[in-house]
RNA sequence: GGGCGCUUAGCUCAGCUGGUCAGAGCGCUGCCCUUACAAGGCAGAGGCCACAAGUUCAAGUCUUGUAGCGCCCACCA
């Protein structure tokens, strides 16, 4: 056993421990999962960060949760796995590496495709590791042998194997459509990828002629050069004022196409001129008005948004904003702009790209997603799978109900190349995860693959079973899917979280897990979204340095509520420090006093204990129960309010000054079972709170572990021993401490000084007479009180202080030093406190429906409330006419 | 246009299943360097729980409206 006396800095020094502690960790493999073992499993797989990203106070928030999740999994002796990895992150990282690129000169067109990767690869295995040491900093107790990335060569098969069961089923299509189109990466990119922002711009209002008439239509619209693109123009059938039009043709202006008037109900007369140009190939109620009116599709740009030789000589190569100025200053010219208005429109972003979208046509691959969605949507929605807060079940539902085909394909280089070969000879086309050798047709060996890659999300979606060994079976697999629990943003909640869910089911007919925690938003102060380019998002090692790692996750779980943003402020992490610092000298306060070893031999647990231990043992089973009960509800930030006022308030300012008279007392056996009572009570609160803060409670466990303790991270999660819930030491100690509070009331009130000791009375009933008298030397220590003296029914003595504490009354004879004016005062507020409650609770004692109707324990309580407070009035009131 | 959420002390926010829930931290005031901790201790001031109806014996706590704020989704040129 570890006790020749150690003495522990003054301050908690992070820093110091936190390397040294990991290591030890990693080095007794404490984080590995086994699925050998018997245990039951407790499984969560990492929401992949981007393999180039960097630790962001969204990931410490995230992955403290999970740690908190797993650590105590493990320590309920469960087989805790936590799968940590990476995700390629197709267009994000591309982005990068062009950008990286760009900087060194280099134009990634001018690259083969077998170059570009190259660069992309060694990108990928030079930055690839900082978000995995960063994760480890944070003290994330992952399984790291088992890590994965979304392209390592067993992940890439699963892939592929996926998209090939999905296209033999005949959910995979490939069609020429209208596709968002991000013109900075060239590439298509889903619905989910398209961010809608408030843009002031203009409404434009053109006006085309009429063929074969002095007249003219005016259409208004928000893109000027797109004109250049439409086939028709159309109004509303129903409205009377274009009668005349109908059948007559236009005239667009810049170009020489005569285009139809067209009617159609998606025209809205109300709004602007009720007539509307229709561009098919750039706008998607254009297009599919031009499909049901059989228009002609002209795509008027190039791959990056310029103008392509489909329009008019002049226009072609300009970019698509040059070429609006272009149009709108030729249009002026002709006389043909009606007229200009402000207007605020909804402008769809490239998320990654940073720029507004175009509506392209191209060749994409789909998936049909309705048929997915069904079993995931009942899965949502019958519990099989619980959403926290449930809330977002509806946004799930929404997004579910109406979910459209994905387009799956990305016309980028760094990513899953789908595995579909032409022949070159026959046109035969293969679908197979293993390039095939020749055509199956013809047998020709000229094939080609298609160039495009694979949607991120068509490989992440996969991530909770292709981390293990699918599409091949095995114990693993076996063991650790479904996984348990899932925390991530609700930002992807239809990017990933709903498409996991449909993979579980496709793939293995099971849910990926059984619970999902969203996690807040973290804002700046401002309430800003931190986002890199307002660089409003602090630099967690900053923090870590500043505070403590474990500080930084305690005070950002106490600050993080369940489903709400939340305002972040490095001030709130102080409070993490303090309460770190707090422990820590308490640690250091009982080191100090295991004096006498002999408390080592004794067994508190069989002996009757004395109020202060038993009071501060029940407080920790109640504190144990209701850190299990929030945690089961995953309300982490509850928890941490549990086991921090249970170490500040019970703990620290009250039992350890109660032990402090109790170390110092005569009896050896008294202070020794404080000691023993101290130190149970420390170990176990330093377990209770491993999962939030490892580092500093692995550390103090290490001064007070027995020999036939484990390290703290695989020790037992502290159980509720029902032989500790006496109610009644609750109840006894409160009284205590009231007495105690109001002594020391008084005393700051008439201003004693502490260094002065007074004497006290107590005017008593009986009833707590032998608590106060067998707990008296705690009275006077707490409160530098000499002399007690217990007296029952006694007149106030001249001079003295009085306070009520329940049916007592304490006086504290103060010479000269009492204040009337004080007392007077805290009597009459209380006076008016008291006279408010007594009142309430007369009336609802007098109303017979609250009698008769009310529970009766509800109305027990009611009246033995009524009894103390009119008690307390009472001598209250006789003290205030004494003070008249 | 639809959906969701928020409105509780000066500030930032907790309050699970309706009945000691009116709370915490920071800030503020006074006193203390009391031999674990000044990143601390003790004591104190401060709120008709956005507004209005309703349900109930009982409502920050449930229902419905109103007003502000925020977010998500949606093709209005």
């Amino acid at each position: 056993m570890k006790k020749e006396t150690v003495q522990l800095d003054k301050v908690y020094k992070p820093n110091e421990i936190e390397d040294r502690l990991y290591l030890k960790w990693m080095s007794n493999s404490y984080f590995r999962g086994d699925e050998n073992s018997e245990k039951e499993a407790y499984t969560i797989v990492i929401p992949p960060p981007n393999v180039t990203g960097m630790l962001t106070m969204g990931h410490v928030l995230n992955n403290t949760m999970q740690d908190i999740l797993i650590r105590k999994a493990r320590m309920e002796g469960k087989e805790a796995l936590w799968v940590p990895g990476t995700d390629h992150a197709s267009i994000a990282t591309e982005t990068k590496v062009v950008n990286m690129l760009a900087e060194k000169g280099i134009d990634k067109d001018s690259l083969s495709r077998e170059e570009f990767l190259g660069h992309a690869w060694e990108w990928k295995n030079k930055y690839g590791g900082i978000i995995i040491n960063q994760l480890q900093k944070l003290g994330c107790s992952c399984d790291w042998e088992r890590e994965r990335f979304t392209m390592d060569e067993g992940y890439h098969n699963a892939v592929l194997e996926a998209f090939v069961h999905l296209y033999n089923k005949g959910l995979i299509y490939r069609g020429h459509r209208l596709v968002n189109w991000c013109p900075a990466s060239k590439s298509a990119i889903s619905d989910e990828e398209v961010k809608h922002r408030e843009v002031k711009g203009k409404l434009w209002y053109f006006k085309y002629p009429v063929l074969d008439t002095d007249e003219f239509v005016i259409v208004a619209t928000t893109r000027p050069e797109t004109m250049l693109g439409d086939t028709a123009v159309a109004i509303n059938p129903k409205d009377l004022r274009y009668k005349k039009l109908i059948g007559k043709k236009i005239e667009l202006p810049l170009t020489d196409r005569i285009i139809p008037i067209i009617l159609d109900d998606y025209v809205d007369p109300e709004f602007g001129t009720g007539c509307v140009k229709v561009t098919p190939a750039h706008d998607p109620n254009d297009y599919e008005m031009g499909k049901k009116h059989n228009l002609e599709f002209i795509n008027i740009m190039n791959d990056d948004a310029s103008l392509n030789d489909n329009v008019p000589e002049e226009y072609r190569g300009l970019d698509r904003e040059v070429a609006r100025q272009k149009v709108l200053h030729d249009l002026e010219q002709l006389n043909l702009i009606e007229k200009i208005e402000d207007y605020t429109n909804k402008v769809g972003y490239s998320e990654r790209g940073g720029v507004p979208i175009e509506y392209y046509m191209s060749e994409q691959w789909f998936l049909k997603m309705k048929e997915l969605a069904q079993p995931a949507i009942k899965a949502v929605n019958d519990g099989t799978i619980n959403f926290h807060p449930g809330h977002w079940v509806k946004t799930f539902n929404h997004w579910m109900d109406n979910v459209t085909d994905w387009c799956l394909s990305r016309q980028l280089w760094w990513g899953h190349r789908i595995p579909v070969y032409t022949c070159q000879d026959c046109n035969e086309i293969i679908v197979q995860s293993q390039e095939p050798a020749k055509c199956l047709k013809c047998g020709s060996v000229k094939l080609k693959q298609d160039p495009d890659v694979l949607d991120t999300w068509a490989s992440s979606w996969l991530w909770p079973f292709a981390v293990f060994t699918w599409p091949k079976k095995s114990k693993e697999l076996e063991k650790f899917y479904p996984t348990d629990t899932l925390i991530t943003g609700p930002d992807i909640i239809f990017f990933w979280v709903a498409r996991m869910i449909m993979a579980g089911y496709e793939f293995l007919g099971q849910p990926p897990f059984k619970d999902v925690y969203f996690t807040s938003i973290l804002r700046d102060d401002k309430g800003r979204k931190f986002s890199k380019s307002l660089g409003n998002s602090p630099d967690p090692f900053d923090l870590f340095a500043r505070y403590g790692t474990d500080a930084v996750r305690f005070g950002i779980m106490l600050m993080a509520p369940q489903g709400l943003d939340v305002l972040f402020s490095n001030e709130r992490l102080e409070v993490g420090r303090n309460f770190m610092n707090k422990l820590w000298n308490a640690a250091r306060f009982v080191t100090m006093n295991l004096t006498d070893e002999k408390y080592q031999e004794i067994d508190f647990k069989d002996v009757d204990l004395e109020l202060p231990e038993k009071w501060i043992m029940n407080r920790l089973q109640t504190t144990i129960e209701e850190i299990n009960q929030r945690l089961d509800k995953f309300h982490f930030n509850e928890a941490a309010k549990v086991i921090y006022e249970f170490v500040w308030s019970d703990y620290c300012d009250w039992y350890i000054e109660v032990a402090k008279t109790r170390f110092i007392e005569q009896k050896a056996e008294l202070a020794n079972t404080a000691r023993a009572v101290a130190v149970h009570v420390l170990k176990k609160t330093l377990a209770l709170l491993h999962p939030f803060a490892p580092f500093i409670t692995e550390e103090l466990w290490g001064y007070f572990k027995d020999q036939e303790d484990k390290d703290l991270i695989i020790s037992h999660w502290p159980k509720v021993e029902p032989k500790f819930g006496d109610k009644q030491s609750v109840e006894q100690m409160n009284m205590l401490k009231d007495v105690i509070s109001a002594i020391r009331t008084i005393r700051s009130s008439m201003n004693v000084s502490p260094a002065s000791t007074a004497d006290m009375i107590i005017n008593h009933e009986g009833k707590n007479l032998s608590v106060l008298q067998r707990y008296e030397r705690i009275i006077r220590t707490l409160c530098n009180i000499d002399e007690i003296s217990y007296e029952k029914n006694i007149a106030k003595p001249d001079q003295a202080a009085v306070a009520v504490v329940r049916d007592m009354e304490i006086f504290i004879p103060l010479g000269g030093l009492v204040d009337l004016q004080v007392e007077k005062k805290r009597f009459l507020k209380r006076h008016g406190e008291l006279s408010n409650i007594v009142k309430n609770v007369q009336a609802k004692l007098n109303n017979q429906d609250f009698l008769e109707r009310a529970p009766e324990n509800v109305v027990q309580k009611e009246k033995l409330k009524l009894d103390d407070l009119v008690k307390e009035l009472a001598k209250i009131t006789s003290n205030l006419e004494m003070l008249k």
